[in-house]
DNA sequence: TTGGCGTTTAACAAAATTGTTAAACAAAAA
DNA sequence: TTTTTGTTTAACAATTTTGTTAAACGCCAA
């Protein structure tokens, strides 16, 4: 082993990740990576063969980690308003830690779509499965207007996160400070639920047990 | 004159637009964007002086038009509800013709913010200015539940727009085909008109005065 | 018909970025 | 101690992409 840190690979990748989540360099190239992490920028190539290699990894992570969330969520047995009222929450809080994280998933997509089917061919439990039921029931008891749970999904997801892919437009427009449009950004957790479900959003109480 | 075009300045510009709205080819590269338009690369430097000068330009562009034409739906004299439902028609519509153009702003937005101000300092009126008057009416009458015009407007916003952004994403989970996709936002302009409502959408009748 | 002018092109130059290699280095194992 | 192994680096090479220039071209007006 050399002297400097027990696993520079871990080091570099969340390095490179504040630089695409958190300050949204969504173009950063190898240099920037390495001086981030305090590297060589050839130590980026030792470890991940090539730049679209690494950025494959990590989108490959970030989809993962993001599917594991939603599956521990929707796949809880909490009632149906709640389980959404969690994901509401919790994504929410997500996106505001992370504000470019959609931004940097969107993108690297865009560039190559067929990266996306690799991923979703690996493990095919949709996040619309983990809620047909309840959804079903809900809407056989009249509790919310008949829906597809592909379309209560994409409401769902874009109310959550269009308005982080669209932050530096929103902040413009309406003169928001960082401070105003984490506030805004949390208003949203209410506003939402209300949208999709027309009554008030119940306190939550076992957050952490997820 | 040379023999070519009438006016090939804009040739290029309506090239460079299929490729980055159309196909969404978000990366293409100059020499792309020439083969596109059938012309030499220098020709690009010629009209726009630089790669980035045309971005900028399209850019504007395209930000200008939507912004008129949201001005032209959200600031007629329709009534309130209506004049959504006319807006959702028209950006689903429009979102189907151009299918990466969100996925363009979004990422040309998110590398130079910077343009979304000088931008919006031009021209002063924001969208949920223009409904801000009759969104309050309805929500006097109990037509509506309270909400701001800011969150009404991202709700609505991000009900018409995120699906495009996301269109690989979704035809890879659902396993659409284009039509399939399709079919699925065209849908959406109800569910998107219940869900904001919770009530159903009126026909449209003069979708063509606007 | 000729000279000017905007347009178009090919060839060239420059810059930015990525990828490779061989050698130095530290630490653990032999 | 020497060897081995994995890590790190500097220097170099290759590639990709952008930007520049000077000359050719065709049309129109003088």
């Amino acid at each position: 082993m050399g002297i400097e840190e027990a696993n520079t690979e871990k080091l570099i990748k969340e390095k490179a990740k504040i630089l695409f989540f958190k300050k949204g360099f969504l173009n950063a190239t190898t240099q920037e990576i390495a001086d981030e992490a305090g590297v060589n920028r050839a130590l980026i190539h030792y470890y991940f063969r090539s730049r679209e290699q690494m950025l494959e990894i990590l989108l490959d992570e970030v989809l993962l980690e993001k599917k594991e969330r939603a599956r521990k969520i929707l796949g809880s047995d909490l009632p149906f308003k709640e389980k959404i009222a969690t994901y509401v929450d919790i994504t929410v809080d997500y996106g505001i830690a992370y504000p470019y994280l959609e931004n940097f998933i969107i993108s690297e997509i865009a560039r190559h779509p067929e990266k996306i089917k690799d991923f979703c061919s690996v493990n095919r439990k949709k996040p619309n499965d983990l809620i047909k039921k309840q959804l079903e029931e809900e809407i056989a008891n009249e509790k919310i207007a008949p829906i597809s749970s592909e379309q209560f999904m994409v409401n769902l997801i874009a109310l959550c996160n269009y308005p982080l892919l669209a932050k530096p437009v929103l902040q413009t427009i309406h003169g928001m400070t960082d401070a105003a449009y984490r506030k805004f950004l949390l208003e949203r957790k209410q506003i939402i639920f209300r949208t999709i479900f027309n009554e008030e959003m119940p306190e939550l109480t076992k957050k952490e047990t997820l």
